[in-house]
RNA sequence: GCCGAAGUGGCGGAAUUGGCAGACGCGCUGGAUUCAAAAUCCAGUGCCCGCAAGGGCGUGUGGGUUCGAGUCCCACCUUCGGUACCA
């Protein structure tokens, strides 16, 4: 009987794992660490898709080699459990978001083990955990409580914070307000994306194209109160952090660009009047650049100093402060419809979609102060109020979106920078006809003209410097982060809001005494948003809403935090799950961290990554961890495709066209001619294959496309992890998500494919158990003997590969090494149980069931997990002899078996007695011969 | 537009980093076994010409470097992913 059966050995290896706790990991570490995470998953109502177990059984494949190999490793899961869909759940049906999700924990704890993994479940958190939610809120705290030292470059409690004597004299309050100032957890009044739909305010992420990313129903930007973080404050620490870390440098450059560093210069610009330009100026001189400009003044941010010359007019946002002060009474109806109508659009609808700029004259100009000259102040939604200073100078000679402005509106265009004397459409550049962002000489500059580029920016922000007109700055795209959500289902703030005697908010917060912490939710018999932006919380009752403290009367903050909160530190709580004391006790962070491998999907390739970097080094200032960066190692798994689907091209007559004939144009899919084409999904019987692609087999001048799309339920092409367990087997599954292909590339799924690898599993069972016994027994080509030396160097170059393969996570191939051991030992009449158990032991990483199992019947007690790692023997892969490739002239002729060890000489002499080589060379004459020993040998002959 | 990744048989993918292109698997073809089928085993399988021996061509396209290029350099094309006026 006993065939290759996983329904039967998987669960009850899985039983004996988690009886035997053969997977719990020691508090600390003995010897070498390894520290192992898998980005933790939403547990959503579908379950586990295939594209999970991917990363999955990658970080599984090196958590279960790095203990054979005698390191101590963490490897432990979680849920990413608070977000949207159990709150809209619960809005449907009326069941606490709670309860929708303990269900859906249970459902993904059970996937999850089904196939094998070697996490140490007495470790398992979900974020939503009122204990995690403590912690959550505790770090919060800790945000609440920092403030960013510049002149360190790091943060430092708001106690250190140096007030200023002007500020000390007005007493607490104004103490109080100065210091939220500077607290990387503050509260401001933003324009945030309101959603009526919803009922909820989403971040800038969570809209796409002007709509909610989930559900696409309309935005609007409103005024809110919200949190902030203010992670921009460790811009720079975050950009420069990125230099120590193994991470793809696409990820790098992802994070660096959304970063945005730009060097540059700001410039005053003043707008008090033509008449009293050079007294300003002259007071500049003698008083210096103000930290904070006058009411007189403009200031910009410009990266193009050396450009200052060819400033012909100057925008500023629709929100910036300085708008009423410079619209006039003539400009002011104008100006203010449309700074309202650009309030109204989202970010979204104001940078996208057609183009074409708009914006208003205020009425006001300012004055140039490197020439004095006189130019307009204009007001345009192509400027943002959150980057830079919210104006600028607009050189249109010398910038695609200020040129395009000055197109439309005619405003004078002087090119400042002379491109190279090759440049094409110069002419046309120094006519003002065209844009030129480029780097060249300065003309029409003044007494900087014919400068390089590069050296009048020196220089121009220099003399702007001595005259108190400008001064060096640099600048990141990168926003503060917008930390508060109007929902219910996240972790509440810990802040409570100082009511007066008329139950009137003082404007005065207070943390909640970490003693009281969590604040856990309150109870709501009804999940339905109340429609207005206020925070779903505002519906509680009372006994949750107020609060009394030692004698004042607070109300609690509504605001809820983020899905991201919870994610931005789970892989420290996995180090001390269960600590009452501290978040995690600082001995054992200091042994497991920092994480030595992190796998997941390139969907958090900027977010979340960057958030949690954040808030680590905020920890690290404040003393909590005890490295700056928590990700040493960072690989992102590729995506799975469904099934490739097959598809040919019919016209509406019904004529079949092939794929290069069909034109997609605005009115989709047609003909060369224009008669419209639709496509038709085609069965794999229907089409053979011929000369370099598919046709259809009827009609073999018709060619047929085959592709792979994103595995989506609209599209039906799921794959669900249950029934592929079902028909192979975790093992199989496992293994199949390996050997599709490199864990970081795309690739389709397969079927068949997965059939391919079950193949291979029952060939390595049959390899070891006897076919038609009536139990598990060894089957008889099984020995106790030692291997030749042909079994030797295929048994040992298999678990040089392996190794090799593995630590380099290039896991297809590593199973193609173990597919040709198989292969070479299948055929073997005997079978060393020494070379058996090693195949088993190399195995099992990856198929561990089906391993264990053999590991058994070749005679193991117990688990293998802890077995030592194989390790081959140098002298068992030398070969004695090779077969050498003969090349003439680059071309392969012949090949020559010699001795492995023969030299350069010998190798010649060899290969011209060779008979092929002699006849070819016959009559030619050898200009060179390349010899290169134990790989080739090369006549150049004429 | 910009940034990133990638283009190798019918398909998924290998190739010690400049040295026999196509490992391994799927699929397909033929054979053995079987009453038959499944399963299993054996052999073959880049394309073209040829009965064969053999020859020619071949890693997206065009050029280059080299005795030798999938791999290095230059230019371009295509696909996928990300991003959007950041001064």
């Amino acid at each position: 009987m006993p065939r290759y059966n996983p329904a039967e050995i998987e669960p009850r290896w899985q039983a004996y794992w988690e009886q035997e706790r053969t997977f719990s990991t020691a508090e600390l570490p003995q010897g070498e660490k390894r520290y192992l995470l898998d980005m933790f998953p939403y547990p959503s109502g579908s379950g586990l898709h295939v594209g999970h177990p991917e990363g999955y059984t990658a970080t599984d494949i090196v958590a279960r080699f790095s203990r054979m190999r005698g390191k101590s490793v963490l490897h432990p899961m979680g849920f990413d459990a608070f977000g949207l869909p159990a709150e809209e759940h619960a809005i449907a049906t009326g069941e606490h978001p709670r309860i929708q999700t303990e269900r859906n924990i249970a459902e993904f704890t059970r996937q999850l083990k089904m196939l094998g993994f070697s996490y140490d479940w007495e470790r398992v958190l979900s974020t939503t955990d009122p204990e995690y939610v403590r912690w959550t809120q505790w770090i919060f705290l800790v945000l609440h409580d920092t403030w960013f030292d510049p002149q360190q470059k790091r943060g430092r409690p708001i106690h250190e914070l140096p007030i200023p004597d002007r500020v000390q004299a007005q007493g607490a309050d104004a103490v109080e307000r100065y210091r939220a100032e500077f607290r990387l957890a503050y509260e401001t009044e933003a324009p945030v994306n309101w959603c009526d739909k919803l009922g909820t305010v989403l971040a800038n992420e969570e809209v796409i194209d002007g709509k909610s990313e989930r559900g696409g129903h309309p935005v609007r930007r409103i005024p809110l109160r919200q949190w902030m973080l203010r992670i921009t404050a460790y811009a720079e620490r975050l950009l420069s952090g990125l230099d120590s870390l193994a991470w793809p440098g696409g990820i790098k450059i992802l994070q660096q660009d959304w970063i945005g560093r730009s060097e540059g210069a700001e410039v005053d610009f003043f707008v008090g009047g033509a008449e009293d330009f050079e007294a300003w100026k002259r007071q500049r001189q003698a008083v210096g650049l103000p930290e904070i400009p006058e009411e007189e003044t403009l200031r910009v941010y410009t990266t193009r100093p050396d450009t200052l010359f060819g400033a012909t007019y100057m925008v500023i946002a629709p929100e910036h402060p300085a708008v009423p002060r410079l619209t006039t009474a003539e400009t002011a109806d104008v100006v203010n419809r449309y700074c309202q109508a650009a309030a109204f659009k989202s970010e979204r609808e104001r940078t996208q979609g057609d183009r074409t700029k708009t914006g208003v004259f205020s009425g006001s100009y300012a004055m140039n102060p490197v020439n004095g000259q006189k130019i307009p102040i204009w007001v345009a939604d192509y400027v943002l109020a959150s980057y830079g200073t919210g104006a600028i100078m607009a050189v249109p000679a010398h910038d695609e979106r200020d040129f395009e402005f000055a197109r439309q509106f005619d405003i004078p265009i002087v090119a400042v920078v002379e491109p190279l004397p090759q440049a094409e459409n110069r002419e046309q550049i120094l006519a003002g006809e065209a844009c030129f962002a480029g780097v060249g000489r300065a003309i029409s500059s003044g007494r900087y003209d014919g400068q390089p580029t590069a050296q009048v920016k020196q220089l121009i922000v220099q003399d702007l410097s001595a005259g108190g007109l400008g001064r060096k700055a640099i600048n990141y795209k990168l926003r503060d982060w917008l930390f508060s959500r109007q929902r219910f289902w996240g972790e509440p703030f810990p802040i409570l809001h100082e009511l007066d005697p008329q139950g009137q908010p003082t404007g005065v917060t207070r943390a909640v005494p970490e003693t009281d912490l969590p604040v856990e939710l309150p109870e709501l018999k009804d999940f339905r948003p109340h429609g207005r932006p206020e925070p779903m919380l505002e519906k509680a009752a009372d006994e949750w809403l107020f609060v009394e403290l030692e004698g004042r009367r607070y109300k609690r903050e509504t605001n809820t935090m983020p899905q991201w909160a919870g994610s931005c530190w789970y892989y420290l709580r996995y180090i001390d799950p269960r600590n009452s004391q501290a978040l995690v006790d600082p001995a054992k962070e200091q042994a497991w961290m920092p994480i030595d491998l992190y796998v997941g999907g390139a969907e958090h390739a900027v977010l979340h990554l960057l958030y949690a970097r954040f808030w680590h080094k905020v920890l690290f200032d404040r003393g909590y961890v005890s490295h700056d960066e928590p990700f040493q190692r960072l690989v992102n798994q590729g995506m799975i495709l469904g099934e490739a689907e097959l598809t040919a091209y019919q016209t509406e007559s019904g004529t079949f066209i092939s794929p290069s004939d069909v034109r997609r144009g605005e009115q989709g899919l047609t003909t060369a001619a224009g008669q419209a084409v639709l496509p038709v999904a085609v069965d794999e019987s229907q089409v053979i294959k011929q000369g370099d692609g598919l046709v259809l087999a009827d009609r073999t001048e018709i060619r047929v496309e085959s592709r792979s799309f994103k595995m989506s339920k609209s599209r039906g092409n799921v794959v669900n992890p249950d029934d592929v367990v079902r028909d192979y087997g975790a093992d199989s599954l496992r293994l199949y998500e390996m050997f599709m292909g490199p864990l970081e590339a795309t690739k389709p799924w397969s079927m068949a494919g997965v059939g391919g690898v079950r193949n291979f599993l029952d060939r390595s069972w049959r390899m070891i158990v006897q076919q038609d016994a009536a139990d598990v027994v060894l089957a008889q080509e099984i020995v106790d003997q030692q291997c030749d030396s042909d079994q030797a160097r295929v048994l040992h170059r298999t678990i040089r590969r392996v190794t090799e393969d593995i630590e380099n996570l290039s896991f297809n191939t590593a199973i193609a090494r173990m597919m040709e051991f198989v292969n070479f030992f299948t055929r073997q009449r005997s079978r060393p149980r020494a070379a058996m158990q090693a195949y088993v032991l190399l195995l099992s990483p990856f198929a561990p069931h089906v391993a264990e199992e053999l590991w058994r019947t070749l005679g193991g007690k117990t688990t293998l997990a802890y077995e030592p790692w194989p390790t081959w023997d140098e002298a068992a892969l030398i070969e004695s002899t090779l077969e050498i490739p003969l090349q003439i002239n680059g071309k392969l002729r012949a090949k020559i078996v010699v001795a492995a060890n023969s030299s350069r000489e010998e190798l010649q002499q060899a290969a011209l007695q060779q008979p092929r080589i002699q006849a070819e060379l016959s009559g030619k004459q050898i200009v060179k011969t390349i010899v290169v020993p134990g790989r080739l040998v090369n006549f150049v002959a004429k």
